[in-house]
DNA sequence: TGCACCAGTTACGTCAACTGCACTAACGGG
DNA sequence: CCCGTTAGTGCAGTTGACGTAACTGGTGCA
């Protein structure tokens, strides 16, 4: 039982990691700088304290992230990228250009009257 | 009602069209020029081909890709990347180098034995 | 005594992407 | 006459990312 699955492909790879839709968007919150488990829910209009919790503690397992928890009343949490977080800047970077200079018919459902 | 579905931020407009596995593997199999239908398919292992439909049309809606059809017995379908298509590349190659770089351990599921 | 605060956690339900299998059309070859 | 070929389609079912609602713990403030 070899790790089949881990494709060799670094593309494939990489959408290991990046499933749904909020995975992404955490990333492009952190490149900002570290940031607070309040602050992040608050950029992120509409994600749920689950998702932003699970999210955040696979990217820590998985090295791309630290978790600093600071003993105060009431708790302080701080998230920061790893050099290996950080380094999905020109990732992120690029799909940004793309979604920035692509038409915006390649993202309305269908001829969207109105 | 205005279009409250069109994020401002790029990343997120490309999040919007690229959700699951397969749409950015199939950009990523036609980024090496057009291909036929089960040429997709076999070059995409494990992609059902109703998936491989449904992405298809999507992204031909969308102006990443044309179809063609060839009026043959048996038919023939070719789908290539449009201008839009293949300016998603430096998008591709970015995730490519990414988890090329990245290690092993940013992709296994926890501490993995064996 | 009791509420607010932050950063969660737990239980449950939803939704869309995806899968497998069976099936189709139309024709050439045996 | 039947088989094989290609590019799908339909139906049923599964998976996992995500959402909502309720709740926790320890302290400051009223």
């Amino acid at each position: 039982m070899v790790d089949v699955d881990l494709p060799d492909c670094g593309v494939a790879r990489f959408l290991l990691l990046f499933d749904g839709p909020w995975a992404t968007l955490i990333i492009r919150e952190l490149l900002h700088g570290p940031q607070r488990f309040g602050e992040l829910r608050e950029a992120l209009p509409g994600i749920s304290a689950h998702t932003l919790t699970n999210r955040l503690r696979l990217f820590e397992s998985r090295g791309l992230l630290t978790r600093t928890a600071f003993p105060e009343i009431p708790p302080r949490v701080v998230y920061e990228l790893t050099d290996l977080g950080r380094s999905l800047r020109p990732v992120l970077d690029a799909m940004y250009a793309w979604g920035k200079a692509a038409p915006v018919s390649a993202f309305v459902p269908a001829s969207d009257p109105a």
